[in-house]
DNA sequence: GAGTGGTCTAGACCACATC
DNA sequence: ATGTGGTCTAGACCACTCC
C-alpha cells in the first residue's frame, strides 16, 4: 500500500519530508512540538539547506505543519471545528437573536465580531447575476461585505448581494439592519424565506483572502454560493461564504425522498 | 484596495508573482497558456533562476498554473464541475438503475468506471465508529474502497463502512452486490434510508490520495463524511466520499423551518 | 545576541517532452 | 538535440523571535 517508490531511489528532500512524516502519523512529533530547524536537519541528512527546507514545504504545502519566521517549524494543531448546519436559515433560530454565526460563536465559547467592510451599489459577478436573475451588464445590485470574527480570529468573509430597485432607499443600505437583520428586512419587503441552494466548492485562497483570513500556505478555502428563494419560489438573495476550511465544517440534514 | 505593499518594496520573487498574477488575470494569460520559462523569466528579471522559479512556485499553490515537467508552466484551464446534489441519495434516482455518480457521468457525457480496490474486515477509525454506534477496538465493520472515474480520469475516493455483524455472509461482502447496489441489500436487511447527514470539510490531500487522484499541488479534496439513517432513525452506513475540488462541487437544497 | 525561517545567488546535473 | 522543469550545492544576507 506504499504510494512512494522505494526511498532508496527518492531525492533527499522527499525522503526527509517522508520521514518526518511519519514521525508526525506515529505521534512521535506531536500537534504543537518544534521540528528541528532546517539547519539542524540539512546536517543530520548531510545535505544542503535548501534541501532540508524543501522537505518542510512538502510538508507545509500537505497542511501538516507550519512555519513561523524567527522561531520555528511547528506541527499543526487539530482545530476545532466551526460547524454550520443545515438548520442556519431556519426561524426557530432566528428566534434566539443571534444569528448563525454569533450562535455557534457562543457554542465554543467564543467571542464574535463582524464587522461590515463595505455596502456598495455594483455591477454583479456573473455568477450572482444568474442566480439572482438580475443583469450582469448595470449597476442592479446592493453588495455588503462582512468580515467575521471568533475571538478576533477571522474565520469568514461574507458577500451578500441584494436586488438594488429593492434595497434602495431601506435600511439594507444602513449597516444596522435592525431587528432579525437582513432577513427581517427582507421579510417586510414581501420576501418569506421558503427554500434555499448551496453551492459549495473548494479551493486555495486568492491572495486577498489568504492576506484578510491569515491564511498559512496549505490551507483551501470553503466557498459557499447560497441563493435563497421565496414563497413564489423567487431568488431574492444571494451570499457567497468564503470560510477557512482548517477551521470551519458545513452540515447539511435532509430527509430522503 | 491593495493587499499587497508597494511593489518596490518586495521581494523580486513575489513581485514576479505578482506580474504573471496580473497577467492572468487581465486575460494577457489565457487558460491553457505557456508562462515564459523559468530561465526567460530569471533574465528579463535579473535574477537567479531560483528566484523566478520560487515565483512560479506561489503562482502554483494558489492554484492558478500548473508546471508540466519538459514542458513547460501552464495557466490552470477551468475544469467543468461534476455536481454532486442533495438528491443523489433519493430513490427516484436509484430507479434509473444508475448510481449518482453514473448519473452523473451520463449527463456530462463521459464515460464512468468504478474500480473496486478493497473489501475487507476491519477496525473502523475513530469518526466512522462514532457515527456508524460500533466499536472502534474491534474490528466491527466492513469496509469497501472503491476509486471512481470519468473517462479515465479519477475523480473520487470512496470508503464506505457497514456493520460486520449484518454484512457477514451476505452480497454486502462480494464486489457485486446485484441490483440497487449496496443500498439494495441494505433495505433487505430492514433498512429504509430516510435520513442523511453530510459532514463536509475541505483539505490538501494527503500523499496518498494525491497520488491516486493526480492532483498537482494547488488543488485541495473535498471530504464528505456520510451518515445512513433509516426508518427507526438508526445509523447504518456511513462512508468518507474524497473529491478532487477542482472537480467537483456539492449541491445542496433544502425547505426552510 | 543567538537562533530561527525567508530570500537570494550562480552555478550544476538529472528527468522528461518535443521534434 | 534542445529546451523544459526538478533537484541540489554552498554559500550569503535579511527579518523576526526570544532571552
Amino acid at each position: 500500500m506504499k504510494t512512494p517508490g522505494p526511498s532508496s531511489t527518492q531525492p533527499p528532500s522527499r525522503r526527509i519530508a517522508e520521514e518526518l512524516r511519519a514521525a508526525i502519523e506515529a505521534g512521535h512529533l506531536a500537534p504543537g512540538d518544534r521540528l528541528p530547524s532546517e539547519r539542524a536537519l540539512a546536517h543530520q541528512y548531510e545535505t544542503a539547506r535548501n534541501t532540508a527546507r524543501e522537505a518542510i514545504r512538502l510538508l507545509a504545502e500537505e497542511g501538516l505543519v507550519t512555519a513561523r519566521h524567527g522561531s520555528g517549524v511547528f506541527v499543526r494543531e487539530p482545530q476545532r471545528l466551526f460547524r454550520f448546519g443545515s438548520d442556519r436559515y431556519s426561524r426557530s433560530n432566528r428566534e434566539t437573536g443571534l444569528t448563525p454565526f454569533r450562535l455557534e460563536a457562543r457554542r465554543q465559547g467564543k467571542e464574535a465580531r463582524i464587522d461590515v467592510v463595505g455596502i456598495t451599489r455594483e455591477r454583479p459577478p456573473q455568477d450572482i447575476a444568474e442566480r439572482l436573475a438580475v443583469p450582469a451588464d448595470e449597476e442592479s445590485v446592493l453588495h455588503r461585505e462582512n468580515h467575521y470574527f471568533a475571538d478576533d480570529e477571522p474565520v469568514q468573509i461574507v458577500s451578500t448581494y441584494l436586488r438594488w430597485e429593492e434595497a434602495e432607499g431601506t435600511p439594507l443600505t444602513q449597516p444596522r439592519t435592525g431587528k432579525d437583520g437582513i432577513y427581517g428586512r427582507l421579510e417586510e419587503l414581501g420576501h418569506v424565506m421558503t427554500r434555499v441552494r448551496d453551492e459549495i466548492t473548494a479551493r486555495m485562497p486568492t491572495r486577498a483572502e489568504a492576506t484578510v483570513l491569515g491564511l498559512p500556505s496549505g490551507v483551501p478555502v470553503l466557498e459557499v454560493l447560497h441563493t435563497s428563494l421565496d414563497q413564489e419560489d423567487e431568488p431574492f438573495e444571494v451570499s457567497r461564504y468564503v470560510h477557512r476550511a482548517d477551521r470551519t465544517g458545513l452540515f447539511y440534514e435532509l430527509p430522503v425522498e
